[in-house]
DNA sequence: GGTTCCCTACCGACCAGTCGGTAGTGTAAG
DNA sequence: CTTACACTACCGACTGGTCGGTAGGGAACC
């Protein structure tokens, strides 16, 4: 069990800025460690290859999607609008972990390793779990669908947000505060 | 303005599939080209350059933006129910051409050259045009929002798909189906 | 106190391979 | 003869990764 160094710790928040902003194939090892003026020969050796790297930024990110999990747990209780839980609270998350919903979004499009890193997160039991506690609170609609639909229209705001707010002029930070707003319009009981 | 030959048409199918699969930079002109046995000094023939072959997929992608922007006037005429029409048109255009969805999602994430996409689009007059009519029948709905919202929920689900399909274990083609079936719960005025 | 040994962290040099792109040649059709 | 299209043979830049070596800090031994 390798110590965590404070070297390999920032060589870490340096490479999901990086994996996050342009994807693991245009990021290369030595734009990272060049950040941190470190070569990239002393990268490879926190880090035995990218991937691993890359899997370490990955086990990060399942580490916060549990405890969102676990908060949804905590909001929900003998809560019925759980749909409406689940939305503001993956949106606070996504507000605070911005990086985060990126790389899912670009794991999601690179579909040839996604298999890999869903059974990484041990994702199946959370969206089951999170299913059926949806299924109860609104039985006429799909659990399935109506999670992909919250955290697919959110998540897409979030990776768009400065390409839409260039388009429309409407300043991100209002659109952001506006989507907050009519969460319930969309996902009350 | 260069005839359109038919190895033309045809390296611009496979580049099409290939920038959708595997993102822009992941891609390179020797796999599309072998993919037609033809040599990638040969693709340059037809395309000068990596970028130029992109540029020619992305306006594929505008056109049939347009095309879609053509039907929403159509079928929107004196109905104030426009939100629910986006999302039906838009739900369709997506099942015909999951590609294009994958690609503008790319280019949502690789913000870097963004901008000049979405100005190469023309889709600034679309979008404006778009939030006038449906701010005209929801007038409580943020328009913008409320196109983010279609837009983004339709996409991430078929982009995710078959991840999603393999996390839950639902067949990919009944949850769109149920998807379709429910668009009316959320966006129905 | 020295000496020896091992360890972690780091480096520059280098490897084989891939990338986008260029130059020059051949060839079949109009 | 010209044009369009395809080829082979390259090029320089860059990639992830390996290599041998070095600086420095403890710990064990004489």
């Amino acid at each position: 069990m390798p110590r965590v160094t404070d070297t390999r710790r920032r060589l870490l928040e340096v490479a999901e800025a990086h994996f996050a902003d342009k994807g693991f194939e245009a990021t290369s090892l030595r734009d990272i460690g060049g950040e941190l003026s470190i070569a990239n020969s002393s990268l490879l050796h926190h880090f035995a290859s990218k991937r691993k790297l890359y899997g370490a930024v990955l086990a990060r990110i399942a580490d916060s999607l549990e405890d969102l999990d676990d908060r949804f747990d905590a909001d929900c209780r003998g809560d019925d609008a759980a749909l409406l839980v689940l939305a503001e609270l993956f949106f606070a998350w996504a507000k605070d972990h911005p990086r985060y919903v990126r790389i899912i979004a670009r794991e999601l499009l690179d579909n040839a390793e996604h298999v890999e890193s869903v059974r990484h997160w041990h994702l199946e039991p959370i969206v089951q779990r999170l299913a059926e506690r949806i299924g109860r609170g609104n039985p006429k609609r799909d659990p399935v669908v109506a999670i992909m639909h919250v955290v697919g229209a959110i998540s897409y705001v979030f990776v768009g947000l400065p390409t839409i707010g260039a388009m429309t002029g409407c300043k991100p930070h209002a659109l952001l505060h506006e989507l907050a707003r009519e969460l319930p319009r969309y996902y009350a009981t």
